[in-house]
DNA sequence: ATTATCTATAGATCTATAGATAATGC
DNA sequence: ATTATCTATAGATCTATAGATAATGC
């Protein structure tokens, strides 16, 4: 039953990566420990030796999303695509992402539930907002390091209500309308 | 132990009432039935009398919340002020909103845990994010119909993200930056 | 007689813990 | 010997239901 310490990291670390999908797709309270370790193939039982409480893991999870989102932005840019922050808010406003939060960002599937939950968890998600803001500022049009800034901060804010707002709505002609509505304010401004 | 019919009727009121405050304070899953009738000053029994179920109540409450929402938007454009838009988005965007989601907006509140939820809690959404849409689209700058649905389109969204963000994140600066910025944003918009 | 509300409970969750097991690592 | 994982369970929830109670409304 016991497993090599390198074994265990990997199943430690498989834990992370499956929390941080089944909590986007359901939320944190739409997914039980022992669903989860069964999900990652181990037993209910196991979790405690590897994290205190549901929500340590949780601060864990968010904080392995929000990686996971820089790395697939930092991928678009460093392509060098023509238009970088055209290419990250084109497949952040997209059918694909809207209908597959279990890999997409995490303040759109689970931001008011973690203004309820405790610092730790909070503090992963203050970290992950910051390091992307910092990332889509440096991708904007003004010269004026300010102005990149409230631009950065607009068009976060602008994309993650769209994304809540198209998957909330029971109407594809509406979801669509908030999407590319946003999509076009935040790729033509100034 | 009965009451009157009369009085019925407002217990069921109060019950629809209760839980638009504490579904958007604690979330669907944050707040039990037995706990929200205890709240109305019911047991928990009463509440399959008047519901068949929580989600049931769910489809209810996010009506009556929106509904709360679009009354005020309609008292602060019936005052009759100069910029009743800006009036709109400055309370929408005030440290007093994003500090007090019970009587705030459902969206922010609950986005993503409706977008998880069954049909009749959704349509229920999406009728009342209709309403808001279209009252902001009449407060919105442009003279051609179809650039006010889009303005209010990136408005509605633009605000939600604003909140949910300022919501979550900890760290007061971080939060007031998100509303401010998103407040000039949308109040500056062409 | 009808019915709004009550008490009590079934049955299914949930988080967290205790103690057993068995393979690793000294 | 240590420890990663297992089985089993405690104790506290949760939604929903069944049947009792007592005041309203005919």
């Amino acid at each position: 039953m016991k497993v090599s310490r390198e074994q265990a990291a990997l199943n430690r670390e498989r834990v992370v990566e499956t929390a941080s999908r089944l909590f986007r797709e359901r939320g944190y309270g739409g997914i039980g420990v022992a669903d989860l370790m069964r999900s990652a193939g181990l037993t209910h039982g196991g979790f405690y030796g590897n994290f205190n409480s549901k929500e340590e893991l949780m601060a864990e999870a968010v904080a392995h999303s929000i990686d996971g989102s820089l790395k697939e932005w930092d991928q678009m840019i460093d392509r060098e695509s023509a238009h970088p922050l055209e290419d990250v808010v084109a497949s952040y406003l997209s059918t694909r992402h809207r209908d597959h939060p279990g890999g997409g960002c995490t303040m759109a599937a689970l931001g008011p539930e973690v203004a309820r939950l405790a610092p730790p968890v909070r503090c992963a998600v203050t970290d992950g907002v910051r390091k992307q803001l910092d990332k889509l500022a440096a991708l904007m049009p003004p010269e004026d390091a300010a102005e990149k800034r409230k631009a950065a901060l607009v068009t976060y804010a602008s994309m993650v209500g769209a994304l809540v707002l198209a998957r909330a709505v029971n109407d594809d002609a509406l979801s669509d309308e908030f999407m590319s509505a946003v999509h076009e304010a935040v790729t033509g401004m100034g």
